[in-house]
DNA sequence: CTTGACTCTCACCTTACGTCATACCTTACC
DNA sequence: GGTAAGGTATGACGTAAGGTGAGAGTCAAG
């Protein structure tokens, strides 16, 4: 029967001498003996226990997870799989969306395409809600501003509290940024973020232009809508304005 | 001109306080001033800043990496932007290969596909290399293996050293294994892994079936090949025709 | 007997915070 | 003016998976 040393077992499987400390220490793997000068000795079992912990480490599953593995022999090991592709694929799906920021924030750069908050406000006319609704609804169709209404009323009181939450919440940092400025470009990046946000609330619409319109609808009806024009309280009709444009703003030229 | 307290800002900006006292501490963002009894006082600019962080924050830049890009601003942003998002992309696609692998570990484990090296074993006639090879070549084609083993040749001295210490190492674990058994699965593990060592090493075929085949009829080359048979030093034949026999295994089912 | 290679344990460093512990400060209320 | 509540400060420890030494003991070869 073959025996190893840590660095003869550490070389064969392509792993530091550390790591075998490690691996010992929280009883991962654990030497077959030890010597006299308590040095560790591992086996054939040892060696092939370490190529099943690497395998599984390899497929990003933690030390913890793979001593429950390991240890227990009716673990159901199907189902461990499958829920950690389901967590792989949520960390997939992130990075999609980083990358999709990324994008954006470099095309911005690059066109120089930051917007002004001068340019946001001209040529702005100082209507009412109404009419902004009903221009919305010609604009998008009464069938896209509706569902907007309706799911904004399928949130129900809590999600709808939150949604107010939030909308407070980046009113006052809006502002507070618009006053102070110069780097408009951030609140380009607010209102990603805010996209971001916001998007899980109409999980319905589907096709990614269609969810550019709702968004921008969905400016529209911040606008129709006072409730959402509140800013810590009381009601902020330029704020609301200048969202509705930053928001077609945003759908029109990120959102493709 | 608005102040406000660590727990204010933390409010309003969805972070924790202790957040704001480590950026604080590595000077990632530090409060406009200290009041008498030391409380920290954030104003307009650092709420700015910290917008900024947070930006950053969300698309996995590190702390580190944010304060460069914050504190000189004549850093070059796109070029940042563009290098973190290779790094994102490889991330993405390590996943991906990961999921791969977990979808056919899952597969083998469902339908019970191991396999057994009695398996592996049985019907393997004795013949000698040069057979094996012509096999080969009725097989797959001429084109293939000697595209192979062009590639072999074109890695040079130095690859086909680090192919030979890698395929000595995988010998060596693989025999190990088999003696000790009784878990082929393994094995079968050792295969995946291997395969993906090596892919690397004919980035020039490029389907997955070609590729499959390539993997296979590498698998007989090893066989022709007596340098690829050597373990630790001395030929072994039965490794050799093993290994061939699970490659073989390995593309048909595993690669589709 | 000494050198060099190997091994042991201990312990601090990394990231981006969370979670106490202890002590001080501010504000509201009586 | 006292007290209770709650905000704040600093410091320290813990996380995951090791990296990187320090200081000391062990082993085989020359």
């Amino acid at each position: 029967m073959k025996q190893y040393s840590v660095k003869q077992l550490a070389k064969l499987a392509g792993v530091s001498v550390r790591t075998l400390h490690l691996y010992d220490q929280i009883g991962l793997l654990k030497p077959a003996i030890r010597t006299e000068a308590r040095y560790r000795m591992y086996g054939e079992a040892e060696l092939l226990r370490l190529q099943q912990i690497l395998f599984y480490k390899e497929l990003d599953f933690s030390l913890q997870a793979i001593e429950d593995i390991l240890n227990d022999p009716h673990f159901d090991l199907i189902q461990a799989l499958e829920s950690h592709k389901l967590a792989l694929r949520s960390r997939q799906e992130r990075i999609q969306t980083l990358m999709a920021t990324i994008d954006t924030t470099i095309h911005r750069l690059k066109t120089k395409q930051m917007l002004s908050h001068e340019e946001l406000y001209e040529g702005l006319p100082k209507e009412t809600a109404k009419t902004y609704r009903n221009e919305a609804i010609t604009k998008y169709g009464a069938e896209t501003v509706e569902a907007s209404e309706n799911h904004l009323r399928n949130l129900g009181k809590e999600g709808f509290q939150q949604l107010k939450v939030e909308m407070e919440d980046i009113a006052t940092k809006l502002i507070a940024m618009m006053q102070e400025d110069p780097h408009s470009a951030i609140v380009q990046q607010q209102i990603a973020r805010h996209y971001h946000n916001i998007r899980g609330f109409w999980g319905t619409v589907q096709s990614p232009d269609l969810q550019a319109e709702a968004y921008a609808g969905l400016g529209d009806l911040y606008v129709a809508d006072e409730r959402f024009t509140l800013v810590e309280g009381k009601a902020n009709p330029e704020y609301a304005q200048f969202l509705q444009q930053a928001m077609r703003y945003f759908a029109d030229t990120q959102l493709k």
